[in-house]
DNA sequence: GGAACGATCTGC
DNA sequence: CAGATCGTTCCC
């Protein structure tokens, strides 16, 4: 059956390797999520550690809903948002295998001098964005409810999951909250 | 008002 | 391993 609102509700690190396997889709757009990184107020690498903000509203807000942020002056990075209302928890979304709309995510993506391989389209939190068309317009938005934007499927559909520690960060960087499929190949670099 | 830096990615 | 590039945050 599929996941319900409620079944966000936990805490990001429980629900981060829940969430591999699950499939997020855009428009008509969807990849299925194999790498995910967990994020907790208590965290002092988290977005939320330092409280609510104009930015990170959406982290406070209900579960089942998209953080979306901006980054190093380019990059818009994808969370889910967990925990119970008025907590600031979410999972980000790193890496994911293309499956519907791929001409459209390779257009997306054609930027880049070398037109990347399928494998790598959705390959990193930034990659992932670019190819599915997430940006800050999608900030906030209801992924249980929604219709543009909706994440579907089993959450827990893989049992067999790595755990390591989070990618970019300085600050609790030795906590090992990046979760993904072993040996995937859509798995983002540092391979876990 | 200003400075420092970032949950990144790419190419050299 | 440096550079791109700009919003957010924090300090003065």
């Amino acid at each position: 059956m599929a996941a319900q609102r409620s079944d966000l509700e936990g805490t990001a690190p429980d629900l981060a390797p829940l969430l591999l396997g699950m499939s997020l889709a855009v428009g008509g757009r969807a990849a299925r999520i194999v790498e995910t990184e967990a994020y907790t107020e208590a965290d002092p690498a988290s977005h939320s550690h330092r409280g609510r903000t104009r930015r990170n509203v959406a982290m406070f807000g209900p579960p089942g809903h998209l953080y979306v942020y901006f980054t190093y002056g380019m990059h818009w990075c994808a969370n889910v948002v967990c925990g119970p209302e008025g907590v600031g928890e979410a999972v980000l979304l790193r890496a994911a295998v293309p499956m519907l709309g791929v001409d459209e995510m390779r257009s997306a993506r054609a930027g880049a001098r070398k037109a990347p391989a399928d494998r790598q389209l959705c390959r990193g939190p930034a990659n992932l964005c670019r190819a599915l068309g997430i940006d800050g317009a999608l900030d906030g938005t209801d992924l249980i409810a929604g219709t543009f934007v909706r994440l579907s499927g089993d959450l827990g559909g893989y049992s067999v999951y790595r755990s390591s520690p989070r990618v970019g960060i300085r600050l609790a960087a030795q906590t090992p909250w990046r979760y993904s499929i072993p040996d995937d190949p859509h798995v983002s670099a540092p391979r876990p």
